[in-house]
DNA sequence: TGAGATACCTTGACAGGCGAGGTACTATGT
DNA sequence: ACATAGTACCTCGCCTGTCAAGGTATCTCA
């Protein structure tokens, strides 16, 4: 079973900020990381990933340089900033508290 | 803190559906109800209940009958098919599943 | 020469959330 | 009698994020 994109909807920047937290890194490289991660359950379609870039870089969140490519094409590096830090130490409380509350929200009481 | 829309989107139908789990309901209750289990945190707003009442009944997942309202307006009510229980098993695990691969995903190294 | 991997980007359709607005009935206070 | 607030339902139209489809360019290996 995979996860569909609607489940994730609202996460993606979360995730993006989540991986460039850890260091710099480009679209291809993201995308194989989070497919990784998830051992294949999940991965965002590359669409919706550069959608996602242009709106973090808007929002000032993240920045970009060209960097050198080992092989095969050019890569766009993109960077968080100390405001993308921000947002996503916010984003990272939210998902726990979304957590919580869904867990309360879907609880069953057994009756499954 | 409150939830946004987003953070949901794809799980109004889970909630939903395991709110009928339970037992029968309205609208104006199932809403009541979700906003008193997430402490106020999360409120479905009215368009998007109904409209999620009218997709889970097309879907066959819910059906509705008329029924006595005590004090006030008439009511709707909602009552979980078979199907509608296969599906909310469904979405649980999926939200389970989720929940896992989004900790992954977001997981920060201590970096933060 | 061709296939496949690497790597980026845009367009247009689609679906779900929700603000705003509307209907109708009941109870309560003035 | 009238206003107000609570209960309860519903629809229209906008907005936003996802993604299928399509395009570009480079490098490697057979």
């Amino acid at each position: 079973m995979s996860i569909a994109g609607d489940l994730i909807r609202g996460h993606t920047d979360a995730i993006i900020l989540a991986r460039l937290l850890q260091s710099d890194s480009y679209g291809y490289e993201i995308n194989k990381t989070i497919s990784l991660l998830s051992a294949g359950q999940f991965e965002l379609k590359e669409a919706t990933l550069y959608t996602a870039f242009k709106r973090l870089e808007e929002q000032g969140f993240i920045a970009s340089y060209w960097g050198d490519s080992g092989a095969g094409a050019r890569r766009r590096y993109y960077t968080i900033t100390p405001e993308g830090r921000y947002a996503c130490h916010r984003l990272l409380q939210e998902w726990n508290e979304t957590k919580q509350i869904m867990d309360k929200l879907l609880a069953t009481g057994g009756k499954l």
